[in-house]
DNA sequence: GCACTAAGTTCAAGCATTGAACGAATGAGG
DNA sequence: CCTCATTCGTTCAATGCTTGAACTTAGTGC
């Protein structure tokens, strides 16, 4: 490393800083100079760039009391976009994002890919973000997946073994000519509610089921992945060790009492609209079945918060939909079971994303790294 | 901040890095350079001052070879120290260690300070503490307890009732004139085998038993404590929900079944050293104890790996005497239960510490402060 | 004694931030 | 309409750390 390079870090993080701010909101130099503890001086410096490279504009000045008014800076209406894409059993989801955290378009189309090879699937979601992409800059892709990613590669996906293994990034990226990064979906949901605003604090759970059960862990304001992109699989949480057995050879796991699918049968219901509308109607076979997920799933966040020691759980996806039903149960495990689980606020919230949260945080994916390493944005 | 503070960021991290590098191993100059990728005249010119201010010694040229002769760069032998101690329930330990790593005197002394008060069991720490303190700058000392720490005050202690709330750290403090620093003795026995020397890599879990269970969670290099002192409660990990009622409230905690103290009584033995002989024996009533517990355990950790994803686990403390009959009975059932347990290698090792790396770790916890805010070694 | 090699030191150059001084743009008050 | 107060944004010399090249030092090999 050369001494300009050390320097260069130095600039590099205080433009990250000054990004984070204007994600935040938008500011004048001299707000932004208050806001990040750096000079007036430094952010005409750092931000005459921005400016130049089409990241930020400089709105009109505004007439807000005495001195000279100040002109807001903000993220460029036109200025570079990152797009989401979401690969999943029953459907696939695109979204693209401006840096400001706005959502531009979205779209969802309900799919079954079960049986698709993975050119067709690629074939599709690369049609579909062609369709949404606007005429402004691309940062990148990021790509949603039902499955444990390690190193880029999708290593395991139960539901969708047909696209293990397969260069899913790549050869997005080749259809597109754009950067793809790919994530699983469970840590991407979790994302979506710290980047580009805290929606659940700085250490949480995102907790959501399909037909398995996975969970986004968000430390210390990161995503923890864990060594090999397998951290968070709640799912496989052993509750009862002589138990149900479960198709990862286990024992027990919770994912066998609160999945999804097993709610569905032990309410005799194939969808969950119709779950939702049984349980609205006080349906007793209903309420027992989504009640017996709840303390099975609460006996397994109990376990996970006497681990990692968060303070809050966010319910997504189908738990979102059922959290009203779902809450009471897995609460009073919770309280029961988390040590010092009375005097430990444990907070429990339904994500208020609803089916877009995925998409979404693989979209922030892209602007959040754009943001952390802003010489991205001068390529 | 200043641009004086910004440079100085730069110097003290690369302090940290010359610092880090020499804990590694010694060296000269020019061999630092190499190793931490900085040049010959900044590393002249960072490590000035720590031989000025006796941090490090210039040892004699060694003569190898064709060239100038190499002047090794080493922590010198008066410089500061750091002092460790434990408060257990059944014993009291104080160590000193160097900041190459090396100890230099450790004391463990057996007392059961169950019903004594903070102010008594403090004495008898500082008096032990002043016995092995030696003629050189002390940094500071690290200070053990077995219950949840947060923000320095221990907060639960199911087995020292008495010191839960107690101003521990300050008062040690005044009676030493030094800074003194509280931490959970999990966490610690885990750094332990972080700093100063790797001895399970960067990722791992050590797990021991006394009376509860506890686990010290090393992620990326970093012991993860959670967001109230309350990360790995392996213990109060539910492994069957309708199982054995715990002291805690909840039901089915690994603790039941595979504490010590249900070790002991199940195979009918008062003390650890009486159990191990009876399964070198080949006690079968020892033998059953045992392997239930490492069964208990085994599924615990399955779940902890399958939240976590870290690659390997330490037996430390009692779990460490009885590795050998419990291993097997602990990796059957992690390699049935942790997710991909096949192809993800999963280590389970014992801790080769023994009785002194909850000690160790507390000296740690201070001679790693002081390398990462080199500023302390000047003041 | 001389060439060779490697360690360690010296020093001018380069660079991002700073703080103070300065210019710019507006409202308030007469 | 003019002047003053006020705040915004820019300019510029100063600061201090690392760098790389040149230089000095201290050995080996012949």
């Amino acid at each position: 490393m050369t001494t300009v390079d050390h320097l260069r870090q130095v600039r590099l993080g205080n433009l990250r800083t000054v990004l984070l701010a204007l994600v935040d909101r938008p500011g004048s130099r001299a707000d932004l100079a208050a806001r990040t503890g750096l000079t007036k001086a430094t952010l005409s410096n750092l931000t005459e760039p921005l400016l130049a490279n089409g990241i930020l504009v400089e709105e009109p000045a505004t007439l807000a009391g005495m001195g000279r008014p100040s002109k807001p800076l903000r993220f460029h209406p036109d200025g570079p976009v990152a797009v989401g894409a979401e690969i999943n059993v029953s459907h696939l989801a695109v979204e693209t994002l401006g840096l400001d955290g706005e959502t531009l378009r979205r779209v969802l189309v309900p799919t079954d890919i079960r049986d698709a090879t993975s050119d067709e699937v690629l074939d599709r979601v690369a049609e579909l973000i062609r369709e949404i992409i606007p005429a402004r800059p691309v940062l990148g892709v990021g790509l949603a997946v039902p499955g444990v990613v390690h190193d880029g590669v999708l290593v395991r996906a139960p539901n969708l073994p047909k696209l293990v293994g397969a260069p899913l990034a790549a050869d997005l990226g080749l259809r597109l000519n754009l950067d793809v990064e790919l994530d699983n979906e469970a840590n991407l949901a979790a994302l979506a509610h710290l980047w580009p605003r805290h929606l659940a604090g700085e250490d949480f759970v995102h907790v959501s089921a399909d037909v398995g059960i996975g969970a986004g862990v968000v430390l210390h304001g990161e995503v923890y992945r864990g060594v090999s992109g397998f951290a968070g699989e709640l799912g496989h949480v052993v509750i009862e060790r002589n138990g149900v057995r479960c198709t990862c050879g286990s024992r027990g796991c919770v994912e066998r009492y609160a999945g999804l699918d097993v709610i569905l049968r032990e309410a005799g219901r194939r969808r969950l609209d119709s779950l939702a509308k049984a349980l609205d109607a006080g349906d007793p076979k209903a309420l027992s079945a989504v009640k017996a997920a709840g303390e099975a799933l609460g006996v397994g966040l109990a376990t996970l918060m006497n681990l990692f020691d968060v303070p809050t759980v966010v319910l997504g996806g189908s738990y979102a939909v059922l959290h009203e039903h779902l809450s009471t149960a897995i609460q009073s495990e919770m309280d029961a079971r988390v040590l010092a689980g009375g005097e430990r606020h444990t907070t429990l919230v339904a994500s208020p994303l609803g089916e877009f949260a995925v998409v979404r945080g693989a979209a922030g994916l892209v602007t959040r790294r754009a943001v952390q390493q802003p010489e991205r944005l001068f390529a």
